[in-house]
DNA sequence: TTTATTTACGCAATCGTTCCCGGTAACGAT
DNA sequence: ATCGTTACCGGGAACGATTGCGTAAATAAA
C-alpha cells in the first residue's frame, strides 16, 4: 500500500553524505566536487529518485498546479480549450485541476472554494451562465490570486482575458442569414448579463439594423441555464413558434443552445432550413454530419486555451505584481452548411 | 502576488498559545479545555483559517489526489466517465488530475510518469488503443500503487476493474443487424489486443455464427489509432467497399470509429442504411440528430466512473493490502435508430 | 612559514502541520 | 505530608527538500 519513495535522506545515508550535499549535487551546484556529483547522480539515477513535489511545494510556497473552471467538460468548446490549457501547463511542469460549474453559480462557488483550499497557483475560468455576482472572484483577485478569464469574461475584474470577436462572429452569422433570404430572425441566447451573450446579441442586433430590419426584442429568448436544461430551450422555441410573427430563422449563441434548438425543431417536425433557418456558435465536430448539416460559428478553442495558460503562467511567475493587463481577441470562423440555405424557398426573394 | 494564508502558527501567536494546542483545538481533541477550543475556533473562523493541504500531504504522506488517464476528454464516453469520477472524488475530498493519451502509448507512458511524479494516491485508467506493453503499469502496481481499470482493461494485472458486458452488447447489435436483413456484416475495430476489441469482436463473431453466417475475418478492419486519425478509418472502409464481397453493414467498436465510419460513408455518398447499415458503440448525445440517426450501443459511462472511483478510494483507504479484487460488469443499452433500418430494401428478405 | 583564499562539505533553519513526549498544576486519597 | 490522577498545555521532532552560514582541509599568495 505504502509506495515508499526514495528520499534525499536515503541517498545521503547510503552514500555517507549530508542531505545538503546530496541536494546540491542533484541541482548541480558549483560547491560540489565533480566526483561527489557523479556519485550522487548515478545513485539517484539507478534507484529512480524523484524529488517529492509536495515537499517542494511546501518549501517554495507554490503548488505548481492551476485550477480551471468551466461549465462542463462534455462540451466540445471546453474540452478543446482544456486540451490547449493542458498542453501548455504540462510543458511547464504544472498540472491542471479541472472543475465544472454545470452552469450553476452555486457549484461554481463551491468549486472555486475547493480549488483555492487546494492552494492552486492560478486560475483560468469561464464563468457559468448563471453567474452575475462576482464578489468572490473579486476578493480572490484582490488577495493576489492570478486569474485569467476566457470565453465568458468578467468586465469588472481587471486581469488578462482571452475571447473571440463575438460581436463580429454574430454579425457575420446574422448577415449570412439575411443574405440567404431570412427576414424574421430570432435568437436563443444565454442569460443577458453574460459577456458572450451581450457581445453576440450586440452583433446580431447591429446586423439586423444595418440591413434595415427591426430588432425584435420579443424574439430574443434567454436561457438562464444555457441549454443545460433542455426544457428551457424547448420553452423558448415554443414561444417563438407561437408568436404573432413567427420567425423564419434562429441564431443561437452557444453550443448547447444550438444543438438544443435543432433537437426541438426536429421533434416538432419543423423543416430546417426551409421553415426555419438555424445558425449558432458551436465547436462540435459532428455538426457537419447532422441533419441538416449545421451552419456554425466556430471558436479557436484550443488556441484560446493555450493563450490563456501562457498569460496565466506569465502572471504566476512574474516577480512583481502585474499592472498591465491585456485582452486577447481571436477571430471566429463562419462555416456555412445546409441549415441556413433554403434554396427553393428563398432564391427568388434574395 | 503572494496570497499569504493564515497558519496555525499565526493563530498560536495571536492567542498566546502553542501550535500544538491550536492544532489540537482545531481537531477537537479531548485534551483541550472547552474555553480554549472556543477561543481558537472562533479566531480561526473569523480569520478564515484553512489548513494548508500541502503541509498536510507532506505530513500524512498522501496527496489526496487521484490520477486519471483516458484517451481524450473530448470524447463523450470519457467526459461522462470523468463526470462520474469527479463527483465521487470531490465528495470525498480528493481532487482529480486528468491526462490524455490521445491513443498513443508513448503519451500514455509520459502521462503516467508525470502523474506518479506528482505523487498521486491512486490511478484510474483506460489504456490507449496502442497499449500492449503493460510493464510500467505492472511495476507501478507491484510497488503498491492502487489502480482501477475501466473500459479498456488489462487482464494481466490483478486489481479492480469496471467494464460493461461488451460481448453481449456486440452480440445484440450484430443480431439486430441480422434481424434487419443485413447479411454481410463487416467490422471496424480497435487494435486486436485491446480488451474491448477482443470482447466486442467476440460478441460479433458469436452472433454471426449463431445465425449461421460465416465470420469473414477479412472483413474486420483494425484501426490502431482507434479513429484518432481519420485516414485510418477511411482506408479500412475503402478496403471494405472494394472487397470481392462488399459488406452491407458495418459494426464499429468505439465512439470515434462509429462516427468516423459515418463520416466516410457520407463523403462517399453511400446511403446509410440502404446501401450500408451502421451500428456502433457510442455515447455521443448527438447521435439521434445525425443523418441518419445512428443505432448505437451505449455504455453507462457516468456510473462506470462513479464505480471505479469508489473502488479506488476503497483501495486507497484500506489499512491492509487488498487481495480480493473484483471486476464489475455493467449492462449496455442498444438504441435502435435509422442507421440500421432499411425497410424498403430488406423487409421482404427478412 | 604565515596568512589569505578557495574548495567542498555539514549544520540547522525553514515551509505548515501533527503528535509523541513531557511537564505543571489542582485535587482527592492515603 | 505524600502520592496518584486527571486535566490541560508546550516543546520539539518529523514529513522531504532547499539554502544561508560556518568551517575544515587544501591550495595559493605573502
Amino acid at each position: 500500500m505504502k509506495f515508499e519513495a526514495l528520499t534525499i535522506k536515503d541517498i545521503a545515508k547510503a552514500l555517507g553524505l549530508s542531505t545538503s550535499t546530496v541536494s546540491r549535487a542533484l541541482r548541480d551546484s558549483y560547491e560540489i566536487s565533480p566526483e561527489t556529483k557523479k556519485l550522487v547522480l548515478e545513485y539517484a539515477q539507478k534507484n529512480n529518485y524523484h524529488p517529492n513535489p509536495i515537499a517542494l511545494s511546501l518549501k517554495e510556497r507554490r503548488s505548481r498546479s492551476i485550477g480551471v473552471v468551466v461549465a462542463e467538460i462534455a462540451n466540445s468548446f471546453f474540452s478543446q480549450s482544456i486540451n490547449g490549457i493542458e498542453s501548455i501547463a504540462y510543458n511547464n511542469g504544472y498540472n491542471v485541476i479541472i472543475s465544472q460549474s454545470r452552469e450553476s453559480f452555486d457549484r461554481e462557488l463551491i468549486n472555486l472554494q475547493y480549488l483555492t483550499s487546494r492552494s492552486i497557483d492560478g486560475l483560468i475560468i469561464s464563468v457559468s451562465t448563471e453567474t452575475n455576482d462576482f464578489s468572490y472572484l473579486k476578493e480572490l483577485h484582490e488577495k493576489g490570486m492570478p486569474i485569467v478569464f476566457f470565453d465568458r469574461i468578467v468586465d469588472e475584474i481587471e486581469t488578462h482575458k482571452v475571447i473571440v470577436d463575438n460581436y463580429k462572429g454574430a454579425y457575420e452569422a446574422t448577415s449570412h442569414l439575411i443574405k440567404n433570404g431570412y427576414r424574421h430572425i430570432a435568437s436563443v441566447a444565454n442569460a443577458a448579463y453574460l459577456s458572450i451573450a451581450k457581445e453576440r446579441l450586440g452583433g446580431y442586433r447591429a446586423a439586423l439594423a444595418d440591413h434595415g430590419l427591426e430588432v425584435p426584442e420579443a424574439m430574443i429568448k434567454y436561457c438562464h441555464h444555457g441549454g443545460m436544461i433542455l426544457s428551457e430551450v424547448e420553452e423558448g422555441v415554443n414561444e417563438l413558434l407561437h408568436a404573432d410573427q413567427k420567425p423564419d430563422a434562429i441564431f443561437a449563441t452557444s453550443d448547447k443552445l444550438t444543438t438544443g434548438c435543432l433537437r426541438i425543431l426536429k421533434a416538432r417536425k419543423i423543416n430546417v432550413p426551409k421553415e426555419m433557418g438555424l445558425v449558432g456558435f458551436s465547436n462540435t465536430d459532428l455538426t457537419e454530419l447532422l441533419d441538416p448539416p449545421l451552419t456554425i460559428i466556430k471558436q479557436p478553442a484550443f488556441e484560446m486555451g493555450e493563450l490563456a495558460t501562457n498569460l496565466l503562467l506569465q502572471l504566476i511567475e512574474s516577480k512583481r505584481p502585474v499592472k498591465d493587463f491585456e485582452t486577447k481577441t481571436l477571430a471566429t470562423e463562419l462555416i456555412v452548411r445546409g441549415s441556413t440555405v433554403a434554396k427553393n424557398k428563398f432564391k427568388s426573394l434574395a
